[in-house]
DNA sequence: ATCTTTTTTGAGTGATCACTCAAATGTGAG
DNA sequence: CTCACATTTGAGTGATCACTCAAAAAAGAT
């Protein structure tokens, strides 16, 4: 299989998995949306769940990559990190219609599946750890107080996205969305604040 | 059956769909934890999904007399509502390793099955509504300025208690976890002395 | 104790699950 | 064109899925 099958295979993967979550996924649903026959399914990922896996990989490094850019293209770092929300709510409609798959693999996989939900956990921390490195970004730009706790903001701001994103799939929008995001936004542009003053 | 013996059937689903989900949870699974047999739990719920949604519905019931309960038993509403915050991290370690049963269903069942993420958006949106009851009765009391948005205020309350959730499911606890909620309940006591003052 | 009604039982239903493999098809070298 | 090799195919595997129902057991009525 050329690479880029093997790629757009993937990616297929990802909508369909995102979607559906990993039990109600089959394996006709997966032979549908990548246009392969079993055989080549198992040939080329070896099995539902190392498929799912490597779903969820080729996911997180897409997120990663976007935040990575995103905050690659802003002067001020903690703008950036507020930015991102903000566009996080407003691609939303309708876009992105369910949150993470990482969340959801964690949510949907605890008790059963700890070969699903350990990774999970882990891309998740990963994805705290880029955010804490954008808080320690802020506090080197002078955006932040020196003795910001970047790992405990980068926490709170993971969980600010979070809880972005469940409201989104709850169907916020309009002016709640708007009002919501500034709720969450608010307590790190306060930070900056108490800064400056 | 026996109205105590339904109920307890209710119960056991309720804590195995908790665990493993919807999707995961098999009849086989069901079978052992009810104690019953197939055709005893087609009887007394007439299906699968119908025994799902009995047990949601027992799970919302709970969850709301328990936040009533509590708010019952304290004399400042805002305080009251910071607390129980506070109290579901303390009790989570290990009664509580798993997201509320409403979040996880909303969380799986997206894509497919809008015959139970719905019932799942109804009782959040009930609890919410419970919320709003509680920053209601907090105005009232004179801890928060009149002009303070009730329905706000309770988007983001339960906005906390849902990112307080998932980060007790990912295994925070100790340190770490005490700032966190502490992070979580600031804008609402800042409001608080925002009014006192 | 006997009959009626209700409830429970668990083997069995067809459907679908994740997965396999011999055969067919495609590919590149000489 | 021919042959050796790599890939794809899809019918078929046993297991398990949610679910049914005739028969057995239990409960109630008289």
């Amino acid at each position: 299989m050329p690479a880029y099958d093997r790629d757009a295979a993937l990616e297929a993967a990802v909508r369909l998995f995102w979607s559906k979550g990993y039990h109600a996924t089959s394996l006709k649903d997966l032979e549908a949306a990548l246009n392969m026959r079993p055989g080549s399914i198992y040939a080329a990922f070896k099995s539902k769940q190392a498929l799912f896996l490597a779903a969820m990989e080729r996911y997180f490094e897409k997120m990663q990559a976007g935040f990575r850019a995103h905050m690659e293209g802003v002067d001020v770092p903690l703008a950036g990190l507020t930015s991102f929300l903000r566009a996080y709510a407003e691609d939303a409609p309708g876009a992105r219609v369910h949150a993470c798959l990482l969340l959801k693999t964690l949510l949907e996989a605890t008790a059963t599946d700890s070969e699903i939900s350990g990774p999970a956990r882990d891309y998740l921390n990963r994805m705290k750890a880029e955010f804490e490195a954008g808080f320690n970004a802020a506090k080197e730009a002078g955006d932040l107080p020196h003795t910001a706790d970047a790992a405990r903001l980068a926490r709170r701001y993971q969980a600010a996205l979070t809880a972005l994103q469940i409201e989104l799939q709850r169907g916020l929008s309009g002016a709640e969305l708007t009002a919501f995001v500034d709720d969450l936004i608010e307590p790190f542009e306060q930070l900056a604040r108490e800064d400056a003053s």
